[in-house]
DNA sequence: GCTTCTATGTATAATAA
DNA sequence: TTTATTATACATAGAAG
């Protein structure tokens, strides 16, 4: 292993070259993609204010924690881009993961807190969880949804699935707080409000969000 | 208007601090954003390359044209993010131009070059453009295509859409050179190759995309 | 997994092409 | 719209919490 000497009477040998290619030491690895992708949301948002572009960066950690940005929001950006002809787009390919039992619902690879609310909401459940198992069926090894649907779902399915990803967008939207369960690491977003990076967020309407899955 | 004056016996005044907000100057923060998009894909390009993480970056210009980065692609990454618990993700909402009545046609938003191939396409292209004005009929106003499906299109235009959309889909793949109609400015990708500023692009698999639409 | 501290590598503002 | 130059502002490697 090497070890840095420092110049006489110098307590730092400061930032060295170094060559773009995968950091082989895990801890080094992990506290470069911290401070990088802190600079990186910062290029982001400055490219954004000062120039009036939108921009939406996501970051997926060696971890396989979600970071990301957007101006005016990421979904916004995204789905201008998905419009633009010839990219494909991103569709949710909806992973479910094996169900745990436990008090937490995942449906369409959302996780809902099971502290809901009443009955409504659990039949809601039980049924978009009926609909998601068959479109998770359905779509196996498939790259777009939609392909699933016209290959193994009926007319009917198809109106269900639809629906319930309605159902599903307006419960994310009012139960946004709850339901994003924000757990370890804590979220950097209190960390930004006491410190210096910030990312001017609430003057433009710039989002710094944060997931892990 | 300022004018920089040079200390005596220098060329230049060398880099400036500047507000991070808007700049006023237009060809300023032309320059500005051309530059800073470069940095900000480089950027992107070494977080992926030294911690292994996967990025995508979709920035529009002032000028509405759309670049993108993505490690290892950029649809990749979207997908991944477009189903993350809490993220609505991205979706078409495939805004259509008034129609031209010229050579090429637009389909849901993708200009098809009208020296397409045979009649069979001729005829898709045809009954898209039918399914394509029901849509938009259906989802103006709206943020999400699925609402104008639940909203406003029975079963039967709703499996419709979703086959024209798979079809579309198709479409793309297979003719995905000469459908990407590229007018100005030149392809950057092309540029890049020649440059300084490039992003090891075949070795890992990084993508560099730019589109104008 | 994030932060702090130095010292130094790099991005980029101004300007002109 | 993108690039070249120059001098400076900023980002960040290394080491250690």
């Amino acid at each position: 292993m090497t070890v840095m000497v420092h110049p006489l009477g110098r307590t730092s040998m400061g930032r060295q070259r170094i060559e773009i290619r995968r950091i082989d030491n895990k801890e080094r690895r992990q506290v470069t993609f911290t401070k990088r992708r802190g600079g990186l949301f910062k290029k982001a948002s400055e490219l954004a204010l000062l120039t009036g572009a939108s921009v939406a960066v996501v970051v997926f950690s060696p971890a396989k924690h979600v970071y990301a940005f957007g101006h005016p929001s990421v979904d916004a950006v995204l789905r201008s881009y998905a419009s633009v002809p010839g990219e494909a787009a991103a569709v949710a390919p909806v992973p479910v993961h094996g169900g745990s039992g436990g008090e937490d619902v995942d449906l369409l690879g959302l996780r809902l807190a099971a502290d809901d609310t009443g009955a409504q909401v659990a039949a809601e459940h039980a049924r978009m969880r009926d609909v998601a198992a068959r479109i998770v069926q359905a779509k196996a090894g498939r790259r777009f949804w939609w392909e699933a649907d016209v290959d193994a779902l009926g007319e009917a399915e198809l109106l269900e699935f639809v629906t319930a990803l309605k159902k599903l967008r307006d419960n994310v939207g009012r139960h946004a707080n709850t339901l994003l369960a924000p757990q370890p690491p804590p979220l950097p977003l209190q960390q930004k409000q006491r410190r210096r990076r910030h990312f001017d967020l609430p003057k433009f309407q710039l989002w710094y969000t944060h997931n892990s899955f």
